[in-house]
RNA sequence: GGGCACGUGGCGGAAUUGGUAUACGCGUACGGCUCAGAACCGUAUCCCGAAAGGGUUGAGAGUUCGAGUCUCUCCGUGCCCACCA
């Protein structure tokens, strides 16, 4: 027998298969599709293994549906734009497009060796200008709809990255990318009104089939609350009034979640950066429910950003408020509760969220042009459509400025054009999208990556949509995630998408930490290459591997184990042997059925870890027969084929199966040929478990009865006690209570 | 401070969803094979105990004939959010 030649196995077959025998059609005749996908990669730099956990897993999932006659769209593509790519090419000193289309081509190559059945003819590359024609396209329908504006804000600054964040990318007051600290600066950006989408993003989570902490996550981040606003008067204030002045300055307006503590206010707080700030020290303001006068403060606590950047104090009832009364001296007022009555008078009802609009300018260079051309006369205009795609235009200095605008900015003959309305002299929105734009579509891209004409055609994107089963990090919860559910939602309420959410299901995956238990890091030196892994033992004992290391739809981490990887490959090596052994004898164990129901069972429910067990366990069984039915051993590498579909296939076609393996069907187990003749009966005595008999399935409650008080250590158990009470459960279990 | 998830051997993790806790893999020990080692194969491996037996799922209580699983309190870990009124 020939030795298990994984490197000359696994590259026989990734030749044989090539690229296009995963190329799925929108309809294939008597299959149901199923769209599997899984967050496209950033090409920063190489294959890491969390890209193979990432992606070299699901393709269990895609192989198996296949076997089960679904026809399984599992693509792949390039989140090609933005900071990570940019970054890593301007540290190298070279130019963002060299260093991430090199980048493109070699993990193409490395994703060739994991055996996963991408379909590679709809593959996307977001910085292609046939994909962002589409982005930008899509993103001036959002502005057509009066959902993009532009407003001159608070945003996050990363000084470091020198560009502006949203703020779903800034963790802990620093920079998601590159963990700089932020900086507020005020400065005029162009915004996207998620906020107008906060009460449908939140009530449609209540639907959705995705983990509970996913939909706590986003919950939290849209934050919201009920309450009230309440207008305080400024004490003398009238005759601002009357003179026309701002009413800003004749009121100051709080919200508050508990306007039936308006009897307790002593005072009222306005964030450092609120229009009356600069006076706050010689204002009074009274309370329209009693007419009292109280002071004005200007407090750090109170947030600029969130409900009227003025807050209504009472130190009796809000631990913060108490706080800074004790420190400024402020009475406290223990408080009469105020009626609905006294509520309603003198609030009005107001909903708040924590959720802000999505900055979507970027002051750099690697990224969709923003199609928007600003004329001196007519203001802002949406590039033509015919004018689409505005490309990104090839330049020497692309080396982010700092000054708050795109290396674009200094490419005048790029920046000077036409106004489109007016034919006057204009100039280009210099900023580019912020690189989660990109990502917010690219899966309806997927179900028609070639369309000239339109982003994807209707009738292509109701064959697939919505996504069927999304895998993705914990991290793009209140990101991606978020960001791509508005998307989809604006681009349904402007008809352009059929559905109103736009996955099904949603997972996040765990991640793969080095063997010491630390994030892999190369200042760690715990980083584990998987090039070099397939090497020593092959993709398909990688892939199992990952699999094999924990349930993959929970968030845990998981430390690579070298001693476990080395175990995956000694069982395929025993795999390898049990070729021998095929021969003629009885085939169909109950064993055998038991596993096919298990691993079928444990696939779909993303149990990749306890399948692969039940695998071994069988595989074990064979080992202890002198021969395995050649019917058996052919259902074994059916079962095996999503897991190590190189081996499956090479033992499968040497040992004369018909075709492919991947082509053959899932194997089918009988319900009634997984259940053994006997069962063990477990025998307890209040509660534990004194002994167990076998005896034959369906053995009467009677006769269950009498063997188990037969058994001899049962026996002595009851001959010391009283039997009070028995309970009986079918097939697994007596029970007796006994004083 | 708030929310979510979780806590099982030396380690990664199983447990038919309330019914024999520790499957499978790693590690370890002993044995086989070998001049020798690696690899491979076999046996053992939750703890105490010579055994009979007893104990054990972070701690404690509750419900139940029966709890790793359900309920409550506490302790601890991880992730997310955070002067959000």
């Amino acid at each position: 027998m020939k030795s298990y030649n994984h490197s000359a196995i696994e590259k026989k077959w990734q030749k044989k298969w090539g690229k296009n025998s995963y190329k799925t059609p929108d309809v294939k005749k008597g299959a149901e599709n199923f769209y599997l996908l899984t967050e496209f990669p950033y090409p920063s730099g190489n294959l890491h293994v969390g890209h193979w956990y990432a992606f070299a897993v699901p393709d269990i999932l895609a192989r198996y549906l296949r076997m089960n006659g679904k026809n399984v769209l599992y693509p792949i593509g390039f989140d090609a734009f933005g900071l990570p790519a940019e970054n890593a090419a301007l540290q190298r000193g070279l130019n963002p497009r060299i260093w991430t289309y090199g980048n493109i081509a070699s993990m193409r190559k490395q994703f060739a060796s994991m055996g996963a059945s991408f379909d590679w003819s709809r593959e996307v590359v977001t910085a292609d200008p046939a994909y962002y024609q589409w982005t930008q396209w899509l993103f001036l329908k959002l502005y057509e709809r009066g959902l993009v504006y532009r407003k001159k804000t608070n945003v996050n600054w990363c000084p470091k990255d020198k560009t502006v964040l949203a703020n779903e990318q800034v963790k802990d007051e620093k920079c998601e990318r590159c963990g700089t600290e932020v900086e507020q600066r005020k400065m005029e950006q162009w915004n996207i009104k998620i906020t107008d989408y906060a009460e449908r993003l939140l009530t449609d989570l209540d639907a959705l089939d995705c983990p509970e902490e996913i939909k706590t996550a986003q919950r939290n981040w849209i934050g919201k609350s009920t309450g009230a606003e309440i207008k305080f008067e400024i004490k003398g204030a009238s005759f601002n009034k009357t003179q026309g002045t701002a009413d800003v300055l004749s009121e100051i307006v709080v919200f508050t979640t508990r306007p039936d503590t308006l009897f307790g206010v002593s005072f009222i707080a306005l964030a450092p950066s609120h229009p009356l700030a600069k006076e706050a020290r010689n204002l009074c303001a009274i309370n329209p429910a009693n007419n009292e006068e109280v002071p004005v403060f200007v407090a750090d606590y109170v947030v600029d950003d969130y409900g009227t950047g003025a807050v209504m104090g009472v130190p009796a009832h809000d631990e913060r408020d108490r706080e800074f009364a004790l420190k400024n001296n402020i009475p406290i007022k223990n408080t009469d509760f105020a009626s609905t009555e006294v509520v309603e008078k003198f609030s009005t009802k107001k909903t708040q969220y924590k959720l802000h609009d999505w900055v979507v300018s970027r002051q750099r260079y690697w990224g969709v042009p923003i199609p928007l051309i600003k004329c001196e006369r007519c203001g802002w205009n949406a590039v033509p459509e015919k004018d689409l795609p505005v490309k990104l235009p090839d330049i020497k200095d692309y080396v982010p400025t700092g000054d708050g605008k795109s290396p674009l900015a200094k490419v005048r003959k790029w920046v000077e054009v036409k106004c489109p309305k007016c034919g006057g002299s204009a100039e280009r929105e210099t900023d580019t999208l912020d690189t989660f734009v990109d990502s917010s579509w690219y899966f309806l891209r997927y179900t028609d990556p070639k369309n000239k004409k339109e982003f994807a055609a209707r009738k292509k994107m109701s064959a697939w949509l919505p996504v069927d089963f999304y895998s993705g990090g914990a991290e793009h919860t209140t990101m991606h995630l978020l960001y791509s559910r508005f998307w989809h939602k604006a681009l349904f309420d402007i008809g352009l998408v059929a559905d109103k959410e736009p996955y099904a299901h949603r997972i996040n995956r765990g991640f793969i930490l080095g063997t010491d238990g630390q994030k892999m890091s190369k200042s760690h030196g715990n980083v584990i290459d998987p090039d070099e892994e397939v090497k020593q033992v092959g993709a398909d004992t990688v892939r199992m591997y990952l699999a094999f290391i924990g349930p993959y739809n929970e968030t845990g981490s998981y430390p690579w184990d070298k001693g476990g990887i080395a175990g995956i490959r000694r069982f395929l090596e025993r795999v390898w042997r049990l070729q021998e052994k095929i021969g003629k004898c009885e085939a169909g164990s109950a064993l055998l059925h038991q596993t096919i129901k298990k691993v079928s069972e444990d696939i779909t429910a993303l149990k990749f870890n306890t399948a692969i067990s039940a695998l071994m366990v069988l595989s074990k069984a064979f080992e202890n027969e002198e021969t395995i039915a050649r019917e058996d051993f052919g259902i074994f590498l059916r079962m095996l084929a999503p897991f190590a579909p190189h081996l499956a296939e090479e033992l499968w076609h040497e040992n004369k199966y018909n075709g492919s393996v991947h082509k053959a069907p899932w194997p089918a187990y009988i319900e009634a040929t997984t259940q053994t003749e006997s069962v063990t009966i477990v025998v307890q005595i209040n509660g534990k478990m004194r002994g167990a008999f076998s005896a034959a399935r369906g053995v009467s409650e009677a006769d269950a009865f009498a063997r188990a008080a037969g058994l001899p250590e049962v026996a002595r158990w009851l001959s010391q006690k009283q039997i009070q009470k028995r309970f009986f459960v079918k097939d697994k279990l007596v029970s007796f209570v006994a004083s």
